[in-house]
DNA sequence: CCCGCGCTGTGACGCGCGTCACAGGCCCGC
DNA sequence: GCGGGCCTGTGACGCGCGTCACAGCGCGGG
């Protein structure tokens, strides 16, 4: 391993907000310990239930994480960028990996092997407040989208995941999503039938744009009330 | 404080599968940060969305974790016992309050304030360890109850859920069940009504029994097949 | 003793939403 | 230009399940 493929290594870990910040030298452990994997878009990363005794540092291209049903259709749980780590749970317990997944686009990845993370994990503790502070982040997020599957009915959580793609995407609120309407469907657990008669209520109603296959928000805070309601 | 009263507390969260085995010394420092707080059966222990700066250990009764929907009806999350810790996540990013929890019995908390068990958890490597098992434990019930809840329709659900509560509660598989329907009704998020339905269908092809208040498994063999079903 | 209250047990009704079926528009490749 | 994708748009239908309404039952208290 050349001392440039370390040190990018260890740059493209610092770009993720696991890993950003941490001391040189724990950085360098973990570079020295990581490997790169490249993935062509559409190919399966990991799928659910397989063992994993490793986690994922994004260094370029979107990872889509979904979990698919016992029956048929799955939903999509998030769609993760550069920057962003994957795949930490199945590392940290050693258990299976809980959820599926794939490539969006070509991409590729930092691989970092359990032992050799655990090794450093032991002599940084910083390392591991970052990791308590990602798990807990990652608990309120799963908290939050339990409730909203188990209390809310198919408009709100449209509304909300519509808010949450404009705010969360860009660089400042987008107001226009190119999303189809099939794949919101399956980030919400809904068909895409009704997701469409919601959306033309909706426009119908002036909150929104319906153009060329794109949504615009006309009207967030309607959107917002919606988002709200039971 | 006490010499003794600080053995105690030692003595207490050593109990517990979060701080059992951890150096003395560590034990010691947590126990001397932290205080105990009785509630009585019934009483609120904090409500979703407070804010909140502690996290408690159960020395004894139980404690019900429960979400309540913006519109009336709640969901039991799970109950705790003795040993069993809570409130760690807003603790530890200082965050509001997740869910709701309150007293079923009378109980007694060892309370360990935010900044307290912060300052331990900088020189404990190993609790930092710990804490982290936790969570990953916790995000994977959390993900399973999620799929769960968003794929299975009420029986299979209701099935699980008797299954859960005859092995999980007891020393071995208990076959006697005393909560009520209605109280497992809130547990898988359903209607009274339906679980009763459910139950009495089930009833007449012989998988369980019901008398008393009683619910028997009869056969879990056949309960395990309608849970694994979509 | 009787009243109230919490539990169980059941029928009727309605709504949300998934599913099927089908039509039209757009684009890309042969 | 023409066929086959993938998208949007809509009507019809059915099922699951929540809700209402009501009846019987055991138990504890005034």
């Amino acid at each position: 391993m050349t001392e440039e493929s370390l040190a990018a290594k260890a740059a493209l870990l610092a770009q993720s907000a696991l890993f950003s910040g941490l001391d040189r030298t724990v950085l360098h452990g973990l570079a020295a310990r990581a490997h790169l994997r490249r993935h062509e878009a559409g190919a399966q990363i990991f799928r659910c239930g397989s063992p994993g005794d490793s986690m994922m540092a994004i260094a370029r291209g979107t990872v889509r994480i979904s979990a698919m049903a016992p029956t048929a259709r799955d939903v999509v749980l998030t769609d993760l960028n550069q920057g962003d780590v994957f795949g930490e749970i199945a590392l940290l317990d050693g258990g299976g990996r809980s959820a599926d997944a794939h490539a969006l686009t070509n991409c590729t990845l930092l691989i970092l092997e359990r032992h050799a993370f655990l090794q450093v994990l032991q002599t940084a503790p910083d390392l591991a407040v970052r990791l308590i502070e990602l798990l807990c982040a990652r608990m309120r997020r799963s908290d939050e989208r339990m409730m909203e599957i188990a209390f809310l009915q198919l408009p709100p959580r449209l509304a909300r995941t519509l808010l949450r793609l404009a705010s969360g995407g860009g660089a400042r609120p987008a107001k226009r999503l190119a999303q189809s309407q099939s794949e919101i469907a399956d980030m919400i657990g809904g068909s895409r039938e009704n997701v469409n008669r919601c959306l033309r209520k909706w426009q119908k109603a002036g909150l929104i744009g319906l153009a060329d296959g794109w949504i615009i928000l006309l009207d967030p805070a309607g959107l917002a009330r919606i988002a709200a309601a039971g």
